[in-house]
DNA sequence: CGCCTTTGACCCGCGC
DNA sequence: GCGCGGGTCAAAGGCG
């Protein structure tokens, strides 16, 4: 994510004013008052006009220094975190590489093709020979642990509903995933699986599905960071990959402030809670829009848990759907403060603009 | 042959 | 320091 796609500077936020500007307030007091002959009066407004015009263009300097001052601090904000985040793969890569001494099975085969995928991007730039002892621990741990919360915050849960005789923890989300291992974990007797994204080498996606424990009929599937690419295929609405069983598709995301559409192409991070049935017949109700703070999240946080439920293919056409999408749509935008400030600026820019071509205050 | 799943072993953080 | 539990690795085998 770009700073500065979230404070866009083409909203015209540099209000320049013009030789225009400084004209039409003078005519219109001139046209105001023409055939009148009250030479006092009009020398005050004029005055008046003056001064507002005087204190307009103080106004104007100041707002596009401040504006150029923004510019700036966002392109070295840019520039700090790109590097930033190009010493993290880095120390990542020695990390990793250092480590590998320690662990018996790195050692012995560093040449696993699962290895080099997952490590492709962190490896571009490892400096080799380096000394696992020379790195900081330190500060490997801290960008570790940087680089763990920058993925935390990216975590999406989707839930998907599916016969409890069906077996499998396939989630078909137009994505593609390699499994890479499986755990019984304590708070729940039914197996956990754990996916990465095989479509990109260096994708850092990686997904957990595990039935629900209040629900077996229920599969929870946890995402962990952001594709890093374009997403393969397009998600079977209603679908899981058993083709035999399935056709029932909730989607549950959690947390943070992105929603995220149902059955679209992108199940993005970061959203309030969204379950949505799209099995039941034709109705559409909408409950629990509230916060709600119990329920889907196993990590306890923040969610809204919302169900609707109607048939999978008529669904995105209902009027009710595209409501909902607006209302989620609206709420995200505006619970974001960038796009409030980008929002405040566009709007005041339109105004000044509306202003000077009408020639009204 | 390449990719995928399975599965037991290993790693590592955390609480006691 | 030790044990527990979650997460990951990688060899083995299956499948198209």
């Amino acid at each position: 994510m770009e700073f500065t796609s979230l404070v866009d500077t083409s909203l015209d936020l540099s209000f320049r004013p013009r030789p225009v500007l400084e004209k039409v307030p003078k005519q219109e007091v001139q046209s105001d008052f023409t055939g009148l002959s009250r030479e006092k009066e009009n020398m005050g407004v004029k005055n008046e006009a003056g001064d507002l015009l005087e204190e307009l263009n103080r106004v104007s300097s100041e707002n596009k220094k401040l504006t150029e001052m923004l510019t700036v601090v966002c392109e070295n904000y840019n520039a700090l975190r790109n590097q930033m985040m190009e010493y993290m793969s880095t120390q990542n890569g020695v990390a990793e590489d250092s480590s590998a001494g320690s662990r018996k099975r790195k050692a012995e085969s560093i040449s696993s093709p699962v290895n080099n995928n997952y490590n492709n991007n962190n490896n571009m730039d490892v400096v080799h020979g380096r000394s696992s002892e020379s790195s900081s621990s330190d500060e490997e741990s801290c960008c570790k642990k940087l680089r763990e919360e920058h993925i935390k915050a990216k975590v999406t849960i989707v839930s998907m509903k599916t016969d409890a005789s069906d077996t499998s923890l396939i989630v078909k989300d137009g994505y593609q995933w390699r499994k890479y291992g499986q755990k019984v974990t304590r708070d729940n007797p039914c197996p956990r699986a754990y996916f990465r994204c095989s479509f990109a080498p260096g994708c850092p996606v990686k997904k957990k599905v595990q039935r629900s424990v209040e629900d077996q009929s229920i599969v929870v599937a946890t995402y962990e960071g952001e594709h890093n690419h374009p997403q393969t295929s397009k998600p079977e609405s209603g679908a899981s990959t058993n083709t035999s069983t399935a056709s029932r598709l909730n989607v549950t995301t959690i947390a943070g402030t992105t929603t995220s559409v149902p059955c679209s192409t992108t199940l993005n991070s970061s959203g309030p809670t969204i379950t949505l049935d799209l099995t039941a017949p034709k109705t559409v109700e909408k409950r629990d829009m509230k916060m709600n703070h119990s329920t889907t999240s196993p990590t306890g946080a923040n969610s809204i848990r919302t169900t609707t439920t109607t048939t999978g293919g008529e669904y995105q056409n209902r009027p009710e759907f595209q409501q909902f999408l607006i209302e989620q749509m609206a709420t995200s935008l505006t619970k974001d403060p960038s796009f409030k400030a980008a929002l405040a600026a566009a709007i005041s820019g339109k105004i000044l603009q509306h202003n000077n071509q009408t020639g009204r205050w």
